[in-house]
DNA sequence: ACAATTTCTTTACGTGCGTAAAATATTTCC
DNA sequence: GGAAATATTTTACGCACGTAAAGAAATTGT
């Protein structure tokens, strides 16, 4: 099965990257350098905090000598520490991909190091990962929790200790959320498709989180508001792929010819996915123009939602602008001291991206 | 745009959270549980290494007081400490996101602390993923370096100091490599491909890492050795985007009608999906059943390709395999304290999978 | 050129833990 | 029950840095 070849002849010691010596540690480079170790270590922390000629001597000498500070002395000794925590459940689902890539551009460029943890879907990584990130004391900490699987207790043990700022999912814990305005978002979906064709039914996705739930109500509400009937597509297993779930479902629900609509809200893009999928393989064509017989949406504007056949007709959501929002909310609460201990929440309105599907 | 409400009202202080006390250190836990600071040292590396009755009394102590060692201290002192570093070039990338998810519960597995590093597509952020984690240092790196934009030198260096396995993608820097035999993997599909139908032309992906060569080489000779003219469609570009890369790619392609074979394989699954987009807009039918007008195929088995329309045809590259022969590698090469100074390179076969595609 | 200001050096202590050595306590074995 | 083996405590030092205070040096303004 493995193959193993030997020797990739790329060995050339005392290279180029040799000549500059190892320092071990700050006195060492202050020797060489003939700067004192308290400028050097403030010079690490600021550099334009330092003189200017003082700062060409320690860059040349930075030149000569390989040094990097030692992260972990660094961070055991400050009094207020630069790590951020960032816990995610599903770090392969490319939304959330996506909003920790913005996320830590947002903390480095703050001057602060963020770390990423996955739960994997899982409760009892999850708690590792909290219980890992409490054990670096960091400075504060943005939580997309699991939701529904989350061992609240622990999520709010957590908070009690580190500055932290939930976003995506809300269980009501901690001092403040950033997230989507589900009420709103699937409103406006709900408006959109009873105005250009039938009125929707909903494919619910697997009650993980609470955004689940506030979907599907808002769903119901939506619909009662115009007058029609909710009909929702309730959904087995509360594992987190929904691709999977949207693409089994779909060929059974297509198989078993009972919609009542030819339109279809999924709860989220992932689900549509699979949906679109399992239609396009019962021969069924997806979207709103002459011979499609079936319209169907999808939540959140997935990045490959777009590349999907036909390509999805969705709710987006501003990645940017919440990852920002969290990152500044978290700034105030660990300036502020917890000051502010009311819990805030902050919601930003979704829009509509009409593509082909619906 | 933002919308703030107030109060969501969980903030009951004192609750059962609250009922244990906070220790700041391990000498407080020392004093209040009657057990040295040494032993309860030595029990946070392996509980097992002190006597049941003594684990009892320190086990129960955590009950009533809270406490968990500082991180940072516990790895600035530790002779070997127990960082592992994990650096990818693009984390929204499933691939990537699948294989960081088994090497971290490998890490785990082995006692182990994972850390994971996005370069997002960047030179700049490679480099300082880079910089970053020697500043951590680790017991021990794996890195998929981003190829061709890597910047060699700094690698290098890294190298130097920490053992390092290399995956994904070979570079030809550090101790070891794993990966996939991407020679094997297109000669493979290509005589699949030429079996079933018309030769495929290739459609190359952005020349972002050596993979890309690779596999342009492999389907030259691979097309050679039958006795057929290659057919290489070129691509723009260097970016990460591949799905947009082969979907407008693909819609210029199809457009101007210039192809020579009805067969397209691509240099890798997200390729594919942007070029099924494409021809899914332009009316053309994917597939090997009557009426179809192209066929397409991947490689990597990309987590989505079974969604795609209609799903994809690859090569399946086993993540779970690569990921723990990484590991075990890098195990070996730190415990072996760098006396295998060969590099080694092993690859692993790839597996076709045919779905509907091609 | 002088005082005022800023920056740097020296000195010294703190951080939370690892780790080593010697002394003491506990358990195990016969 | 006593010796041997094992585990724990005490003591002490090290790690790589942050940080504070006091005095020396360099820079600035006039």
């Amino acid at each position: 099965m493995a193959l193993i070849s030997g020797d990739c002849g790329i060995n050339k010691i005392g290279s180029d990257a040799m000549s500059v010596t190892k320092m071990r540690n700050m006195e060492e480079l202050a020797k060489v350098s003939g700067i004192s170790r308290p400028t050097l270590s403030k010079y690490f922390y600021n550099p334009e905090s330092v003189r200017k000629t003082t700062r060409g001597k320690i860059e040349s000498a930075l030149e000569r000598f390989d040094y990097s500070p030692n992260l972990f002395a660094i961070n055991q000794n400050r009094k207020r520490n630069k790590t951020i925590g960032i816990v995610v459940p599903y770090l392969a689902d490319p939304f959330f991909a996506e909003i920790v890539r913005k996320i830590e551009r947002c903390c480095i460029d703050a001057g602060y190091w963020p770390i990423v943890f996955s739960a994997h879907g899982q409760k009892n990584l999850e708690n590792d990962a909290l219980k890992t990130l409490a054990a670096l004391r960091p400075a504060g900490a943005l939580i997309a929790p699991l939701g529904r699987h989350s061992d609240i207790e622990s999520v709010k043990i957590f908070t009690n200790e580190i500055p932290t700022v939930l976003f995506d999912s809300n269980i009501n814990v901690g001092s403040a959320f950033v997230g989507l305005n589900n009420t709103q978002s699937i409103d406006l979906m709900v408006d959109y498709l009873c105005r250009t064709g039938e009125p929707p039914c909903f494919f619910e996705m697997p009650p993980v989180n609470p955004n689940a739930q506030i979907r599907r109500k808002s769903y119901i509400s939506s619909m009662e508001r115009l007058g029609l009937d909710p009909d929702i597509i309730r959904v087995e297993g509360s594992n987190w792929e929904f691709e999977r779930i949207g693409f089994e479902q779909g060929l059974r629900l297509f198989s078993e010819r009972k919609l009542e609509t030819d339109t279809i809200l999924c709860s989220n893009d992932r689900l549509a996915i699979g949906l679109i999928a399992a239609a396009y393989q019962k021969g069924l064509r997806v979207g709103t123009g002459v011979g499609c017989a079936l319209r169907i949406a999808g939540h959140d504007d997935h990045p490959w939602s777009q590349f999907t056949c036909p390509s999805l007709t969705t709710i987006s959501q501003d990645y940017s602008a919440i990852a920002e929002r969290s990152v500044v909310t978290l700034f105030d609460l660990i300036e502020d001291g917890q000051s502010s201990k009311r819990c805030q929440e902050i919601l930003f309105d979704g829009y509509l991206v009409v593509r082909s599907s619906a």
